[in-house]
DNA sequence: ATTATCTATAGATCTATAGATAATGC
DNA sequence: ATTATCTATAGATCTATAGATAATGC
């Protein structure tokens, strides 16, 4: 029903045709929300970088949330990497390392400021209410691998959640950074690298592996990346309901 | 001009008497903007919470933002901190710690979110020039302290620039996750002990000297608080012009 | 006369709805 | 008849201004 292949419809004033109008206010909308945030951006900027009329939108869209919840669908939060790595048998700092890496690139690339996101959910719990489970469950899959480390004494000594929650502050505050000024997906990678490398010297028993650690976790990640893919992709198998 | 001890004016609706209906309005403010950020609160509200009508306001300041500009004055940035340590003679660690610490407690305790305070000087440059100044001097200080640490080989090989932007990722991060959910001034110092020393933990270059610095840097702290409590207080000096 | 408040409202801005209109396909 | 757009505008919300009003002090 969203998907439709031009059956007709008043022609736009614009003259811009469209195979998925949908589609395209998706786009328009997440490279607006990115740049001004959520807030920020008004209906009619939506409207004319999609090429239609403001309140055209309406017809595909209930309301602006409703845009802004489909741009989350599309963005699922990194727990894809959390949860095939929280139970792999790799040493914990490694499949730490994997998991904050992967978190930072993902938060950094997505279209939407990751504080405007969870404003919304807090604004809207009903409509929102799995952005914070997501998040639940990432912080759980960090706290257990952190778990595996104590127990196999690779990281010092210290309070899981503690650990966890500064290792998110530090992918969260870095996030924000990057959103406000944006920089080249080189840049990003190198500086999701250092992040994930300062939390993991900051936990480890014997910093000094380091090197060991971040050699083994760039051998995973480029193994991971098929895996990720695989299953990040629904969001181009999906039409409608 | 500004302050005024009851010469006279309409009796306010509320019946609640002030000495200073300027200072009650920016505490009130500052308290809703802590709370629900500055973009959200209404006129209204800060109206209501100092027992003003909402026009009223308007009497003692010229906008929203002049009150967000008379809060951010009271609360100077934790620059004072750290133009004293630049140049002091201690262990580079142990100053980096101080700066850290310090920068993270006075952002949590500030009654504005830094990131709100980072968008309206980013939306009204010359009202906020000063902020970014501020946070200019911030970032050269921390990468000269950086920067002794290399020469001196405290701190592991690395880019000072790249060090500093980390830390302050993290410090920022953290800031947020305080400002939105509230806890205790205790609960805050603990954390920002533990960001502190995340920060310098992937810093240097022996990280188990940790524990010494950590020490010195207590003890600096403890002797700085009378340094920087004399500083800090000309808001309670100044009144009108 | 001066000061500090009040009430009322202009004016700006934005989301969302109502109803008209211009295509297609049957 | 159905679909997708359009134009027009209601309705909500918020900041800021205009002008009236109620105190004080001279």
């Amino acid at each position: 029903m969203a998907t439709s292949v031009t059956p007709g419809g008043r022609p736009r004033q614009s003259g811009i045709v469209t195979d998925d109008p949908r589609e395209g206010i998706i786009t328009a909308a997440a490279e607006l929300f990115a740049e001004k945030g959520f807030n920020a951006t008004r209906m009619t900027q939506i409207a004319e970088a999609s090429g239609l009329r403001q309140s055209s939108i309406y017809y595909w869209f209930r309301s602006k949330d409703e845009i802004l919840r489909a741009i989350m669908d599309q963005n699922r939060v990194s727990l894809t990497a959390a949860r095939a790595l929280a139970e792999r048998q790799e040493p914990a700092p490694v499949r730490l390392y994997i998991v904050l890496y992967q978190d930072v690139v993902q938060m950094c690339s997505a279209p939407l400021n990751f504080y405007d996101l969870e404003e919304a959910a807090s604004q809207q719990p009903d409509v929102f209410s799995d952005f914070h489970n997501d998040y639940g469950e990432l912080f759980e899959k960090l706290r257990m691998i952190i778990e595996d480390g104590l127990r196999e004494g690779s990281f010092r000594a210290g309070d899981a959640g503690d650990f966890v929650q500064v290792a998110l502050n530090l992918n969260e505050g870095s996030q924000y950074r990057f959103h406000s000024r944006m920089s080249t997906m080189d840049d990003m990678h190198r500086y999701a690298e250092t992040a994930a490398e300062i939390s993991l010297r900051a936990f480890l028993a014997d910093p000094f592996q380091m090197e060991q650690v971040q050699e083994s976790a760039r051998a995973g990640i480029a193994g991971f990346r098929s895996v990720l893919s695989a299953e990040m992709q629904p969001s181009a198998a999906k039409a409608d309901a």
